[in-house]
DNA sequence: GTTGAAACCTCAGATCC
DNA sequence: GGATCTGAGGTTTCAAC
């Protein structure tokens, strides 16, 4: 799907708040309501729009720890880093799972109620998973950004 | 804030579906409308949903490539971590900056067009940068877990 | 083929119980 | 938390460029 100015317009508003009503999108970008909406709808049934979330305070929630875990595995075979995904698809606190090039194969972001419960899931859930060689993981002190998205011009 | 059990089931719906209407969202949780919209403002409001965001196709929008850059600095006294954020605030490519406890002092969640413009904004923007001592990056293949916010059970 | 205008109909938001 | 109401917004249809 090509996306012209206005598009693009669209996305980066919409990205910025979610729900925009159509109206005010609509005057944003210089179109009418109608316009509008049918530009919204073919973004997302072509899936440059995956979807809408609303962003929530980990903390208020009860997730205050933020993990970053470097895994490396014995095996890289395909089979085998699958197996890895499958196995922290499982895992709830595993929000992103990452496959990295070079000497890391994986970067997982975890989250956690505190750091007892993090290192429970680490042991029980990461380093004794079958074909883990090294998990080395990183605190998160404070995060300065964590934008949604990608840059639109 | 004290969250109870439909609190949380407004939520995890919201971070399903950002733009779900307030009449489903309301019968989805065993309410009427108005004090479900009475919940969701009060969320909104205490902070505990922080905005709403639209998830778009990096692919699509011309960002196929995702990189994560470990870095170390030179100094960690504070105004120095500071100056480091402040510096990549001002890149669109750079998503995410978390500061990390451990070797590596931050993590960043980078998109690009193309492996081209990628290092350019490396060697332009990281590793020139003032106080870097060390800047380690490793492509993403893929992402076979990207969920947003945290686990609400 | 895409926009704009008008109609309809559902939903958001306020008020009161 | 629920019921009712009003105005605003979403959505479809159709005409025009």
């Amino acid at each position: 799907m090509t996306l012209d100015r206005i598009d693009r317009q669209i996305l980066a508003l919409l990205q910025e708040d979610g729900r925009m009503t159509n109206v005010d999108l609509a005057e944003r970008v210089g179109l009418t309501a109608p316009p509008c909406l049918r530009r919204v709808r073919a973004l997302e049934q072509a899936g440059v729009i995956r979807g809408y979330h609303a962003e929530c305070d980990p903390s208020q929630l009860g997730f205050p720890i933020t993990v970053f875990a470097m895994v490396s595995l014995r095996s890289q075979a395909e089979q085998d880093l699958a197996a890895f995904e499958n196995h922290v698809a499982a895992i709830p606190e595993v929000r992103e799972c990452h496959m990295l090039n070079g000497e890391i194969d994986f970067i997982l972001k975890i989250v956690a109620a505190d750091l007892e419960s993090f290192q429970r899931i680490l042991t029980t859930k990461l380093t004794s998973a079958p074909n883990v060689a090294s998990v080395k993981s990183s605190l998160t002190i404070r995060s300065s950004k964590s934008q949604v998205g990608v840059p639109i011009a």
